[in-house]
DNA sequence: TTTATTTTTTAGATTTGCCTAAAAATAAAT
DNA sequence: ATTTATTTTTAGGCAAATCTAAAAAATAAA
C-alpha cells in the first residue's frame, strides 16, 4: 500500500506540500523554482504523480497532493525534523547547519529507525526551528503563533519558530542571540519601511527589517 | 578532490574493497555477483570508475582499487560501521537487523556528519559485529583473530566478530546466546563433516557446523 | 475582442545505470 | 594443437529524471 517512492519523488511530494502551506493550490512555475528545476520537468513528474495517485493534477490549472500523497508528505517531514533535532541536541550541530545533512537523511526509508530515533530523542514535539513534528500516524501539534511584524505593541512573546530556511538569516539571528524560546517584545513600528523596534529583557533594543520580522514566528504570552 | 559519488558507485568501490579481502584482483563474475546484477553492468561502471581513477583495470584480466578507490572505500566503510554502532548501542537495534538500515545511511555524504557522530559514539573501534572501524584518516586497528574452524583444541577464545552479515545466521546465533564477546574452547572437531564440538563456561556444549566455524572470527587468550 | 504576454505542456535529447543477446578473448579439455 | 567451455566485453535498448526549444493554452492588456 506505502508505494516506495524515489528520492526525485519524495522531494516532489514534500515541495509540494511546504507550498500548499501558503497558496492551497499549487503552480508549475512555483514548484519548478522551489524545488531549482525547469517547469518541463515537474509536467513530467506530476503525470507519474497523478498516476500514483499522489496528487490530483488539473493540466493547465494546478495540482494539490491527495489524501494519501499528504499523507506522504507527512512522513517525509517527520523524518526531516526528527533528524534535525537528533543532529543538534544529540550530535551539537547549530541550528543552521542541519537542514542539509536533513535534507539527504530524510530520504533514508526505515519505519522502524524512525520510530526508534523518535523514541531515543524522547518523542519531540518540535524540531530546533520550532516547526511542528508530524508523530507516526502523521499528527501535527498545532501552537497558536503569528508572525513577528504581526505582535501588538509592548505584549510579551516567546519565539517559536523561524520561517525562511537560509543559512545567511539563522546565522544572523544566532549572531543576535535569537533563537527559539527567545522572550522579547515590540517597542516600535517604523512606518516608513515597516521595521520594528524589538526589546529583549536585560539587552539593548534592535531594530529588524520587515522581512526578519515576518520570518519569526512568536507565541503571545 | 574528494569527487562526489554516486550511490551506485559507493556500492562498486565498497563490494570491490571487500572482495579484494580475500582475493587480491577481483573478476567481473565474481563482483557482478556480490552486487546481484549483471556481468555487462560491471564492465560499464568499471570504466567509469577506471576513468576517474578509482581502479585499476585491465579489460579481461580483473581490477584493483586504486590508492584513491581504497581511500573512498575505507570512507564508506567508515560511515556504515558507525552507523551500526549507533543503531545497536543507542536506538537499541538488534545486531542482525542493522545492517539494511546501515547500507542506506553510510550513503548520506557529511564529514561532518560522521566525525560528530564517531565523537557522539566515543570513537568506538569496533562495530557489532566485530569488525573494524576506519578512523577519519582511514586507519583501520587490527586485531590478531583466526576462524574458529582453525582455534586449536581446548583453546579457550573470545569472539571478535561474526563474518557472514545474513540475518539467519546473525538471529540462530542470538537465539544460542553467542555474541562479540562470549567466551567458548572446541572441544572436539568431527572429521566427516568439519562440524566442531564448542563448549561455553557453565553451559552445555553445542555442535556448529563448518560454514558457521567458518564466519566466527575469535582472538584466543 | 483582439492582441500580447505569461504559463504550461509537448517533442525530442541527454545522462546514469541497468538489461539481453551476440561477439571476442581467455582458459580448460581432448 | 584444436576444440570446447567459460569469462568478459561490445552493441544496442530501456527507464528514470533531467534538459532545451517550440507549440499550445490561459490570462492580461490594449
Amino acid at each position: 500500500m506505502a508505494p516506495n517512492l524515489s528520492v526525485a519523488e519524495e522531494n516532489y511530494i514534500k515541495s509540494i506540500y511546504h507550498l500548499q502551506q501558503s497558496y492551497e493550490s499549487v503552480n508549475t512555475n512555483a514548484l519548478a523554482d522551489h524545488l531549482k528545476t525547469r517547469p518541463a520537468s515537474i509536467t513530467d513528474m506530476l503525470k507519474k504523480l497523478q498516476s500514483k495517485g499522489l496528487v490530483q493534477y488539473n493540466p493547465y490549472k494546478g495540482f494539490k497532493l491527495s489524501r494519501d500523497g499528504n499523507k506522504a508528505a507527512l512522513i517525509i517531514i517527520r523524518r526531516h525534523r526528527l533528524w534535525e533535532v537528533f543532529l543538534v541536541d544529540q550530535l551539537r550541530f547549530s541550528w543552521e547547519e542541519v537542514h542539509e545533512v536533513a535534507e539527504e537523511l530524510e530520504h533514508v526509508r526505515s519505519k522502524k529507525l524512525i520510530d526508534k530515533l523518535d523514541a531515543f530523542l524522547g518523542h519531540p514535539k518540535f524540531d530546533p526551528h520550532g516547526d511542528p513534528i508530524p508523530d507516526s500516524n502523521g499528527k501535527i501539534s498545532v501552537r497558536q503563533q503569528l508572525p513577528l511584524s504581526e505582535l501588538p505593541l509592548n505584549k510579551q512573546a516567546v519565539i517559536t519558530s523561524v520561517q525562511n530556511q537560509s543559512t545567511e538569516l539563522l546565522s544572523f539571528l544566532t549572531s543576535q542571540h535569537i533563537m527559539i524560546g527567545t522572550r522579547l517584545e515590540v517597542k516600535r513600528k517604523l512606518p516608513f519601511d515597516n521595521s520594528i523596534e524589538i526589546k529583549f529583557k536585560n539587552r539593548q533594543s534592535l531594530n529588524i527589517s520587515e522581512q526578519v520580522a515576518n520570518a519569526i514566528q512568536v507565541n503571545p504570552l
